[in-house]
RNA sequence: GGAGGAUUAGCUUAGUUGGUAGAGCACCUGACUCUUAAUCAGGGGGUCAUCGGUUCGAAUCCGAUAUCCUCCA
């Protein structure tokens, strides 16, 4: 069973074997620090190398870090060590540390972890370190670091041992950091805005609130069958009708469907509704909150994007998705009222038209997906889509074969869908049957009938907005990643050998 | 699902026309008490992703498989 140890490996377990010898657990306990890296640099970078070096009272400091560089030199070594915040570097001497402790600093490797006790100093060249009083093992590292210029590069071990790339490249820390910034900056937002927080079931009995292939699942002691959630809009709506006036979710959506650049198979949205307001409000939420991210995260709401300058400051275009498709190809659907005819059209544009389609409006989003979304690089509200392709959406009282619904495209790519809620439970539950004659006709992804979800609009949902936003994405864009798999700390990698 | 590309030491990689594997970091030994990609001297470490084929001979050519990446549907 045992796995072949390389050189390294053997020699590192030797070393962990000497330093139990010595008296010395070589996993080692709890080591209470004064500061961290951060704190070290923020209460002694100020002063010069004469300053620190001539105060009557040397302040200790007690730190503790993985052990990055190292350079040993005789009787005296340097060697910098990292924590969350950041590195610091160490100043070890055997006549300031003893030495079997000056041994057991010189036999460690880059990877150790190690805490130290000491005061801070300056370098001949001026770098602030600690200059160490008493050194203390604390992890041995049996596996070797990548190498310490370049890091870790191969993409593969990179998703598949984040670890090993949070510790060595600084870019990806950065990229988490920004992510969780990007979170608990949306959380503020609405939480000062009196928004609640809530977390729905993840287990569905009933596919709804998005179109997608799901997971499925089994519940053994209710025995019976779920859905990993596609969506969290069903329930939060049920919240709305409860008498919570504006919600918000952050959760975990699955869907069974392809892994490539920018969709895994799980990944994060923030859905929030705001009863007694529609689609324009939420229009004016979403610039609003998206440019407010943007400029606390980078300090500004331009971005440069895979070689595009893109602007996020408020007053994005909004343009209805049929006039979009005539600017691009010139055919005006507010006119096309048959099927047959737009079947036609599609054809001649070699669009495939998939057996589940039964209206014009399946139509008009084939054309959209076909010839608009990729050119939609400066954020975009496109509005008006067709009536079905939007099951919970109400629909525009101008024109029924269209609802009040719009997705936010930036850099050819959707950020965000948003309705004016569907509030009337009659439409509702038509909606619900046409998607499920989508479902006979093979539509994998079409909702099925959720009677309980019609039962709560019957209570009385308030006239409401709502949208979702994809947190990964949104995080791509003001990281400047180029793969979902960048922003995901551990990314659904297929299982090797 | 399709097309292309990648896979060599723990990591980063070189490898010419097919002739038996080379470096840097890391690791080991020695020297070195303000270094910082520390330096200097010496050393160990390879199933060239896997399986099969062609060949006197394969990291190199061919085929299959695995994983990853990019693009397309």
């Amino acid at each position: 069973m045992e796995n072949k140890l390389t050189e390294q490996e053997q020699i590192r377990r030797e070393k962990a074997e000497h330093l139990k010898e010595l008296g010395i657990d070589p996993f080692g306990s709890r080591f209470d620090r004064t500061h961290n890296t951060k704190q070290i640099v923020e209460a002694f970078e100020e002063y010069t190398k004469e300053d620190l070096h001539d105060l009557e009272d040397k302040p200790m400091v007690k730190t503790a870090g993985r052990v990055m560089t190292r350079r040993v030199k005789g009787k005296a070594g340097f060697a910098h060590i990292q924590d969350q915040w950041g590195q610091v570097q160490i100043y070890v001497r055997i006549d300031e540390i003893g030495e079997e402790s000056y041994e057991v600093f010189k036999k460690g490797d880059l990877g150790d972890i190690v805490g130290v006790e000491g005061y801070p100093m300056k370098t001949r060249t001026g770098e602030l370190s600690i200059r160490v009083k008493k050194f203390t093992h604390l992890t041995k590292a049996l596996r070797p670091l990548p190498e310490k210029y370049h890091g870790l590069s191969d993409k593969e071990e990179i998703y598949r041992r984040r670890y090993v790339d949070l510790i060595t490249n600084d870019e990806s820390r950065d990229t988490f950091l920004k992510r969780s910034k990007i979170i608990s900056g949306m959380r503020r937002y609405l939480d000062d805005l009196g928004y609640i927080e809530v977390e729905t079931p993840v287990l569905h009995p009933v596919l709804g609130g998005a179109n997608a292939r799901p997971f499925t699942t089994h519940h053994n002691t209710l025995d019976m069958p779920f859905y990993l959630r596609i969506a969290t809009e069903l329930h939060l709506k049920r919240l709305i009708v409860g008498g919570f006036d504006c919600v918000y979710e952050i959760g975990r959506l699955f869907r069974n469907e392809g892994v490539d650049r920018l969709h895994n198979p799980e990944f994060t949205t923030i859905e929030l509704y705001l009863a007694y307001s529609d689609l324009q409000g939420m229009m004016d939420l979403s610039e609003d909150l998206i440019s407010h991210l943007a400029m606390e995260t980078n300090g500004t709401t331009k971005i440069n994007y895979d070689g595009k300058e893109i602007d996020l400051s408020k007053g994005w275009r909004k343009v209805h998705m049929v006039d979009l498709i005539k600017q691009k190809t010139g055919i005006n659907f507010f006119d096309i009222y048959d099927f047959e005819e737009a079947k036609k059209l599609a054809k001649k544009h070699h669009l495939e038209v998939e057996d589940h389609a039964y209206g014009v409006g399946h139509i008009v989003n084939l054309f959209f997906e076909a010839y608009c979304e990729e050119d939609l690089i400066q954020p975009t509200f496109v509005y008006g889509h067709p009536i079905e392709i939007s099951p919970l959406t109400k629909k525009d009282p101008n024109d029924e074969r269209f609802t009040q619904r719009f997705e936010l495209f930036i850099n050819g790519h959707e950020y965000a869908n948003a309705y004016t809620e569907l509030n009337d439970p009659i439409d509702q539950k038509e909606r619900f049957v046409n998607q499920l004659k989508e479902k006979d006709l093979g539509n994998e992804e079409a909702n099925e009938m959720d009677i309980d979800f019609v039962e709560a609009l019957e209570y009385g949902m308030p006239p409401t907005g709502g949208i979702g936003i994809g947190i990964d994405r949104l995080v791509m864009l003001l990281t400047n990643s180029k793969s979902i798999r960048d922003v995901l700390l551990f990314p659904q990698m297929k299982i090797k050998n």
